[in-house]
DNA sequence: TACTTTTTATAACAAATGATTTAAAACGCA
DNA sequence: TGCGTTTTAAATCATTTGTTATAAAAAGTA
């Protein structure tokens, strides 16, 4: 019928997820993404539209693949070690992120949501996803006594939401391994039922 | 001996942080910068320099009318009443934010600072100060019993600092009061020495 | 093989960008 | 009043911006 593509979609994407990632939206020209991505501008414009489409494509393929199937398989854990091992992959991360490059959702919540009304759908979509999967884990160890009960679950998992998405920006400035995982511990402790928390006390 | 300056230097930097504030570094351009603050661009380039030292300077301006007297003040009252006063005045300042600006340290630390070293630096000193200020009063509520001993100060002030940034990018895209409110209980909770929290629940 | 359609590469477009030039205007000081 | 200096205004600089024509190249179908 036609001229088939001489590129594959979903490579070039990651390739435009990286350049965008790393230095924003504005920052980035649309030679840039043509370099980045290997392709001409006219195959840029013709095959995604104008910038912002790229983008657009570029955050979903970046959200798709980073919180896809994550959550998904951390909740098959327990609950307490379900919303550990979350932060700590966060953490891990973020002290491997020699680019500080941070994480493309919160630099899109800064830099583009505020100005776009579909970009702030579409991050303040996946922000609550992420807290109604802290409730549901917290809810969870509720239920079971792994989790204390003083403290709503809504509010919990605002406050673990938070948090984490405190860890994104300090990361960004302050990668420093004894900052993040020192915070994250009173956070942890917080979780903890009242019962453990005389427990633990008695051993101090 | 020379022309005197038409212009406020403090007064057109207010502007000059209103614009940067809002639309961010690369959004901005000289000429809205030169609207912005009510001046040619010839009259930018010789008072300030080019476009990033107008924003250095911005940013300055910023910092020390955000943090320069504020913390201080705080600091004054009680221990937990400091902190307290300190989240639910920037919980307020976040929902009464129409325009969804922010804050501008946060916006700086993902625009700029991680692609400029000067920057980096200005970010993550204040990040520290505001840190410090945190593990002044968790100490000081320490010693005097208003505040739990189980984490340490410097964990929970870590936590403090994660909480707040959280805050101010959460606010730009769900600034909602239920979910500001709540997220910040269970931290206020942590703070509460083990003893008072009993007494709490008894009457729960 | 010729036709149709789509992708490519190259070049170009108008507008905007950061930055500077030029010359007039405005002051202090002699 | 004139001199020296700085600020201002307007125009202008070379690049870069996002985007689009143009035409050649590449495939499937007839």
């Amino acid at each position: 019928m036609a001229r088939p593509r001489e590129f594959d979609e979903n490579k070039v994407l990651q390739l435009a997820v990286e350049q965008f990632w790393e230095r924003g939206y504005e920052a980035t020209s649309i030679r840039d993404l043509a370099q980045a991505m290997g392709l001409t501008t006219a195959s840029i414009y013709n095959a995604f539209g104008d910038k912002r489409a790229v983008y657009r494509r570029a955050l979903d393929f970046y959200v798709e693949q980073s919180f896809g199937d994550r959550v998904g398989r951390f909740e098959k854990r327990l609950p307490r070690d379900a919303i550990q091992a979350f932060f700590h992959e966060i953490i891990d991360r973020s002290l491997s992120d020699t680019k500080r490059k941070g994480c493309m959702l919160v630099n899109s919540a800064l830099e583009v949501a505020p100005h776009d009304e579909e970009f702030q759908r579409v991050v303040s979509g996946v922000l609550s996803q992420v807290e109604a999967f802290f409730r549901r884990c917290i809810e969870a160890g509720q239920n079971d006594g792994s989790i204390d009960r003083r403290q709503s679950a809504t509010d919990m998992a605002g406050t673990l939401l938070g948090t984490l998405l405190g860890i994104r920006v300090l990361a960004r400035t302050r990668p420093e391994k004894n900052l993040l995982e020192g915070l994250i511990r009173p956070v942890f402790a917080m979780l903890e039922p009242e019962s453990k928390q005389q427990l633990d006390q008695s051993f101090a």
